[in-house]
DNA sequence: GTCTATAGTAAGATAGAC
DNA sequence: GTCTATCTTACTATAGAC
């Protein structure tokens, strides 16, 4: 039985895999899963028995991303801490610089993501997952000591926000690793300068 | 003649009106040319007339658009001038806003537009012209005297490009227009923040 | 210029054998 | 679980009368 279940197990990896190749080349609406299973060496029905269909092959793909995506910055936020971090920016720096380096690690299913146009409804999900995110961010950076005259603490969390998930963009469409590596680099630099209030 | 012209330009008129419609309430994967007709109280052969079919009526739409916004724009930053602006950073502001006004009062179509999932290539138009804006403020931006350890120009200019817009997503799907005021108003201070070296 | 009717096509989904 | 063959549907795009 461990053998069918091991075949079972390889059939879905290579559905996700040649998805993964065909969604980030030609992108959601324009792929055929003719071709992802052509590719995958599969074919359609098992397709259909594995996941739901074209939009579910397509969110599972996105659910993988995400989680890679969340991991990766929740344990650089907490390896800052250990090594003795403690001011909010300094911790939302740690985790907006490993979710950059992710993009880059991962740029092409970046790319499809942060290009849009998934399947109907994606929209909202990505959405939701953005939401979280900025709420996240938002517990990390609270600031209580808030002076009147600065901008109001959402606002500064909703363009730190936008500011990381553009460079990811900008760093998923970068020539080479130097470039990508440069981009992160001066974004976050920007991004302490936006998050830490003029002294 | 000029009857039958009048009549020509009174249906292309009444198709954008309602491709308008149903591609900002549907997106354009979702939506069909016959809904559009329908709702033009036009018909297919006639919107195959005037446009060459579903993607260039889109593509119409996005041009509208996006004339209007660099119109609004360009006319503010001349008007800051006249007004008696000088810093580079002022003139930015002015035109940031006049365009995330434009966000606003267009938020449908802003909405459209900034969520991604045109025909096939547009991604590719949309690429290109987010480039020409993002060249237009380095024009605007251009910092000579330029400290060694400030970030580069370049990508100074990419984040205050990218948080301008990604502010023009946020104003565009604002629930109210007073939202959006303050959406705007906090944003170009961190904008303010971002562009001007500190002291 | 505008319309109706129709053609053409592509693709996602299902049924049922193995 | 996996496959092939088929179905069905929905839509864009065209042809040709008015």
């Amino acid at each position: 039985m461990a053998r069918q279940s091991e075949r079972a197990a390889a059939t879905r990896e290579a559905l996700l895999s040649a998805a993964r190749d065909v969604f980030t080349t030609q992108g959601f609406n324009e792929a055929s899963i003719t071709e992802v299973v052509a590719r995958a060496g599969a074919s359609v029905g098992s397709l259909y028995h594995h996941f739901g269909g074209k939009a579910d092959l397509y969110l599972a793909l996105f659910e993988d991303y995400q989680s890679r995506q969340e991991a990766r910055a929740a344990q650089a936020v907490v390896a800052a801490r250990n090594a003795g971090g403690t001011s909010p920016s300094e911790l939302f720096i740690a985790g907006a610089r490993a979710y950059l380096e992710g993009c880059w690690d991962d740029r092409a299913l970046a790319r499809l993501f942060l290009t849009g146009g998934g399947p109907p409804g994606f929209e909202l999900v990505a959405r939701r997952r953005y939401r979280d995110w900025t709420r996240l961010n938002e517990l990390l950076l609270a600031r209580p000591d808030q002076a009147a005259d600065e901008p109001s603490t959402e606002v500064v969390v909703m363009v730190l926000t936008s500011v990381v998930a553009e460079a990811g963009a900008e760093v998923a469409v970068s020539d080479g690793a130097e470039r990508a590596a440069q981009v992160t680099d001066e974004v976050l630099t920007l991004v302490r300068r936006i998050a830490e209030p003029r002294p």
